[in-house]
DNA sequence: TGTACATCAGTGAACGCGCGTTCACTGATGTAC
DNA sequence: TGTACATCAGTGAACGCGCGTTCACTGATGTAC
């Protein structure tokens, strides 16, 4: 490692993660537009005036948060759209996939469904040009398969636009089927499939 | 007519009417959650107390607004999905339509964006209920196509959820569109032309 | 290693403000005779 | 039509409370020598 951070950057760095973590699970229940800066700093446990060592203001946080739940996403195309095997199986991988990353972060899942058309400007826009760049990678993953010859630059960013739009509404399903009975998650996990395999057939019938 | 309405309880529709649209406008730039009651019958004009004789809480005026935003949208699915026509003429008829609706209702549409996945729970509950009721009779529909011979039920709901869904996320883009340059509402109306071609596409395909 | 000074993350008191909710009220509308 | 009483939508004062933001502060950590 090339430098350890100081004590006291360090103490910093861990003071805004636990305002960050407590802040996301603050949002389950209540929106960005209603999340207040002393409900944060009381649920980690440090005065109110710490918040201002972190962010300017609640919205700021938010858009770290944006960040948070998305940056790190971008590795997971590679591993789907651009992987081995054929439709079938990629299609299967995408939704394991979804499940997978949904049980493991359902609160950054739920902080995106809720702040995508939220009240919050800044924060909106963060997240729509994540998902931007989330459609530019997909269509440029599309690019590389063998099904994609003869589609013009257009048609295949609205397919990579379709297929973000359905890791989406996906995730947003089995948030939903968590807190409902058990059977539902495959419900969901079935007619995401079955959506997918749609698609994919309207795919390969493309002008042909 | 058959009872022509008491004038006090003409006043009383006419104030309640005022809160829900002046509620429709604050909402247009914050979510429902951080929507104050003293905000709403600050911006009609009456004492903030006169709320409680039309609504238990800015909750409850918010369920009130998913019904005033699609309940009355029902009748808008035979003009489209059960309508006569090809594939393609029934697409441009759902992509003008939709188009249309936003420009007449804009706020309407984005407080169902914003809130289908909002901070409050019974909103969320009526809005999901609604879809709900809309995929149905998209279900409905569809079985009368004879493009459906040999389809599932399970199968035809869940195309219909597809359709519902794009049918959300093309006036959200219309929406988006109305804040930018003016050929961006027409870059969207192709767009979701395109998806929904893919998607007759795949449907024509399917299992044949 | 030790000393003197600088930095700065977190503190705690204080402020003015708008919030949701309660309560007894007023006065126009509705109803019974 | 007129009178006496009931209803009830909207009022306005009052309440306790939590909010965001300011400010001067403290004391541990960092740095220069």
């Amino acid at each position: 490692m090339s430098h350890t951070l100081g004590l006291r950057q360090a103490q910093k760095q861990k003071t805004r993660q636990a305002l960050l973590d407590a802040a996301l699970g603050l949002l389950e229940e209540q929106s960005l537009s209603s999340l207040g800066l002393r409900e944060v700093t009381r649920a980690v446990g440090v005065a109110p005036t710490a918040f201002y060592r972190h962010f300017r203001s609640t919205a700021d946080l938010g858009v770290e948060l944006v960040e948070a739940a998305l940056g790190s996403l971008h590795p997971m195309i590679d591993s789907t759209v651009a992987a081995a095997g054929d439709s079938e199986e990629r299609i299967a991988r995408a939704v394991d996939l979804i499940a997978h990353h949904v049980d493991a972060y359902p609160a950054h899942v739920r902080f995106i469904a809720r702040e995508r058309h939220g009240g919050v400007q800044p924060v909106r826009e963060a997240i729509r040009r994540q998902l931007a760049r989330f459609a530019e990678e997909v269509q440029a993953a599309l690019a590389g398969h063998p099904e994609s010859a003869g589609w013009s630059e257009e048609d295949l960013l609205m397919l990579a636009g379709l297929y973000v739009d359905q890791m989406l509404a996906t995730a947003n399903q089995f948030l939903e089927a968590m807190e409902g009975p058990a059977d539902e998650r495959d419900r969901v996990a079935r007619s995401a499939t079955q959506r997918l395999r749609l698609i994919s057939l309207g795919r390969h019938h493309w002008k042909s």
